[in-house]
DNA sequence: ATAGAAAAATGAACGACGTTCATAACGAAT
DNA sequence: ATTCGTTATGAACGTCGTTCATTTTTCTAT
């Protein structure tokens, strides 16, 4: 096997990966995870139902690709969000943008927190890459917020914070078990950020 | 048919309705609700494929029987960490009360928000009253740290102190999105409370 | 150009799943 | 003993993800 065909193997093999990736993120983003299916999604893409497989080990990680990329607009509408003004404002902009995120995409939201993992299967580690650079959003206004933190309290804290909206988010749009009126999620987010902008002033005042 | 015919009937199919649920709330506390397979269940049970469909309308009903028992379950873990002193210190038990009780029945608590309906299919009304009662525990300190708010504005701070926690507790334990290890967890759920409570705090003077 | 070897694509087949339904087993009344 | 309405049964169905023997394509060497 010589370079040229190397080369042409691996690119079709990554024109259909890239193409799979595609119509699956569509099918996620319309119908859920649920909605994904082997036989449709090789139809979709006018491929044998065993060419998936030349081109992902299995659905979890064609899966796994199409949530990469939904953290990567998530990310994408974090930062667009973000207010370079006065941190209360920026952290209840950022939160708003998760909940309109969640909102304007919740089946493909959903699916980051749906889908699993086979037990014992290891995350990848570019998957946990992307997760993480979604903390670190919140930093900036973190540190104006809290100057004397050191990095590791901030990022802690980060993820706590963003756990926080996470979960009025979560439960607010889950109908089984809260269904909470947007208006009242709304108001709900910002009365959290209040809260929460209100305690990080105790602490920061504490500190000096 | 006459009714000791007709009692008979329902006695039986009550009894095997209740093994079914006694045996997939074991199977789901140890295996998660993927490890719920109606063959599986049927062998366990005794009873036929078929016997399950005579008990329920299909899994899903059986899955929200086992929900609505660990809601209880969580429910009596809330009631018995609450303490009736400062209202800062009652909320810090129920957070811990619940972070420790979505450790320690981690496959039945998951369970809780990984099931979902059929599309379309409405949530009964009783389960829909067994997890609306979750979020009342949160009104007593409530009350006692915001004694001007009504009792509506006290249910939906109620909703979303718990979604908060619930977001830290979930992402914290989801090893996929962000594994935390257990010592940081514990902290974060402290910080939190802290935060929260402080800003509630600053809430009752500004309205007085 | 052509034969032969190597690689890749194919889709029928497999096993597991939830659910259904024709059939069998049962019990009560005659 | 016979009938008849109920209830239980598990083989069978349709769907799913995944595999793998076979076919098709592609490349190499003559």
């Amino acid at each position: 096997m010589n370079e040229k065909n190397a080369d042409a193997g691996a690119d079709r093999r990554t024109q259909l990966r890239d193409r799979l990736i595609d119509i699956a993120q569509e099918t996620v983003a319309t119908q859920g995870l649920a909605g994904l299916k082997a036989r449709d999604l090789a139809a979709a893409a006018g491929c044998a139902l065993g060419a998936i497989y030349t081109a992902f080990h299995d659905l979890d990680e064609l899966i796994l690709r199409v949530n990469a990329r939904t953290l990567a607009r998530l990310e994408a509408a974090l930062d667009a969000a973000f207010v370079d003004a006065e941190a209360e404002l920026a952290l209840e902009a950022m939160a708003r943008a998760y909940l309109s995120f969640a909102r304007k995409d919740e089946p493909s939201w959903r699916a980051l927190f749906e889908h699993r993992l086979p037990p014992g299967a290891p995350v990848p580690a570019w998957y946990a890459d992307a997760r993480n650079r979604l903390f670190s959003r919140l930093d900036a206004p973190l540190a104006q917020l809290l100057p004397g933190r050191d990095a590791t309290a901030r990022a802690a804290l980060a993820r706590t914070l963003f756990s926080a909206v996470h979960g009025v988010v979560a439960l607010g749009l889950e109908e089984k078990i809260a269904e909470t009126p947007p208006k009242l999620l709304d108001e709900q987010l910002s009365v959290l950020i209040r809260l929460l902008a209100a305690g990080l002033m105790m602490e920061s005042a504490r500190l000096i």
